[in-house]
DNA sequence: CGCACGGTTGACACGACTCAATTGCTGTGG
DNA sequence: CCACAGCAATTGAGTCGTGTCAACCGTGCG
């Protein structure tokens, strides 16, 4: 792995997020990490831990999750160019684990670089500052989740928000990406049983929505499973509409949505989004 | 009420998660705020509306909800001294109704007052920024609460955690404090029917943990509370354990916080929530 | 080869939701 | 002063979603 790689994810997660000059990117491009390699399900950052460095995400999926019982609850599931732990970079530990789903590659980037480059640039601060923001946003959209929906639109708001996060940084850009989550951790993230997650991936394929075998997931049918999941990217605060939804790169997807599942395909006649 | 004395709420707030220089106060007791007074179920902020200040709530309760159904998912509960909104103050706004719950009192805080404030200090701006924090880490334990935790214990813990909270601002310091909250705001911040939140109601009297009558709560067995709620006050980050636990368990406890950790509170659980 | 793990299935129990009706309270207008 | 409306709290009955338990199967790996 070339060593510009590291700084050229966190880059495009960036700019995924806020306009980055040139400036910025020349002062990314000297940022110094160490990568590290993790199996799956290993934990990466033990709750209560202080580390002087931030993790941020290259390949795979990252995910905190509560130290309580055997298999604690997911909070928060972080895709590549995410630096989920970017919250503790003031000072404090967090009280959570920080743990792999499947294997992950991560780089490890020292806080005083984050700070030295925040005072360097107000626009590296502010971008960094989003980057917080966003992974609230998110957070809050998953309070939502949990709170008020049912297990099966809970699971396809998942699928819905990875797909598009994946998307904002040029991964999955044919809905189909890795899944190593086990459904165990599929449960443990939607607030359901084992058991029930796979009943609900099973009504889930069985509607046609998506396929899901060998840690792999293809949504084959967007339009009908955005709908299920009533989900709205915009809590993700993307500035490029055209990386989240697959509108028009999809002439492909949409006649693959056609030929799917063709009654499914009940579309909002006008503006407001029907229930 | 003394409006002239809005900065202190905040000041208070603050102080409660990091220690404030005398400087940093007088900077705060310059803050110009206008009083706004509101009924209850009022929406203070529109989901989508830019506004030109934050809102640091002096009296009551607010919320943030969202916009879905005719009485949205609450995603997080406020108290006095708390700034809801001081993640939009960066530019954003949010996708949520910030709402009342029961009548309030609030002070609106000219962003450009916080800017400034944080540019002239240091310690002021991550202040602000462990305000912020705080406010996101009750948000990552409410998803534990939602995902993981059966009706019973998410009520339990609501009513542990605005305690705790309220105690952290000089409220509340018998265990006693007032509940606007109708049952159906109490459903929607637990994700439950406001049927079965009523029923949830009258289990937790019937164990004798709290009394709850005429808008007001008084927690009577606050170990028993604690433990079914399995509650634990460190992800709220409050500096002085005395202001967190009530009196009889605060000798043991404050003294198992000093010993193992000053800065942090990260301590291993073991007087009030053994399971 | 056999074990472990993840996925799958069925039976059953229970928590929570919905519907619907009743009570009690508070404010309002006749 | 009472009648009434409106709202929140309460209650009961029936249903449904989800959890639990327990088994079985396929696969990968030691």
């Amino acid at each position: 792995m070339q060593s510009g790689f590291a700084f050229s994810k966190l880059a495009d997660r960036l700019a995924s997020l806020i306009e980055l000059s040139s400036a910025d990117v020349d002062l990314l491009a000297g940022m110094p990490s160490t990568i590290t390699h993790h199996a799956s399900h290993d934990i990466v950052v033990r709750a209560g831990d202080r580390i002087p460095y931030c993790c941020l995400l290259l390949q795979g999926y990252l995910c905190w999750r509560s130290v309580d019982a055997s298999d604690g609850q997911i909070i928060s599931v972080h895709v590549p160019g995410d630096v989920p732990d970017l919250h503790t970079f003031q000072k404090l530990s967090s009280s959570a684990h920080l743990c792999t789903l499947g294997p992950a590659v991560i780089a490890q980037v020292p806080h005083v670089f984050l700070q030295e480059a925040s005072k360097a640039s107000p626009s590296m601060s502010q971008a960094l500052h989003m980057l917080m923001l966003a992974e609230t946003s998110a957070l809050r959209n998953w309070v939502i989740n949990l709170g008020s929906r049912d297990a099966l639109t809970r699971v396809a708001h998942l699928v819905c928000e990875i797909a598009v996060r994946l998307r904002a940084v040029g991964l999955a850009r044919d809905l189909r990406f890795s899944s190593p989550f086990t459904q165990a951790d599929l449960g443990s993230a939607c607030g359901i049983s084992p058991v029930h997650a796979n009943r609900v991936v099973q009504e889930l394929r069985r509607k046609g929505l998506l396929q899901w075998e060998s840690r792999n997931i293809t949504i084959t049918d967007w339009k009908a499973l955005v709908h299920l999941a009533q989900f709205r990217h915009d809590y993700l605060w993307l500035r490029e509409p055209a990386a989240v939804l697959p509108q028009h790169l999809n002439a492909r997807q949409a006649h693959l949505d056609l030929a799917v599942a063709p009654e499914r395909r009940m579309h909002p006649q006008n503006g407001t989004a029907a229930t």
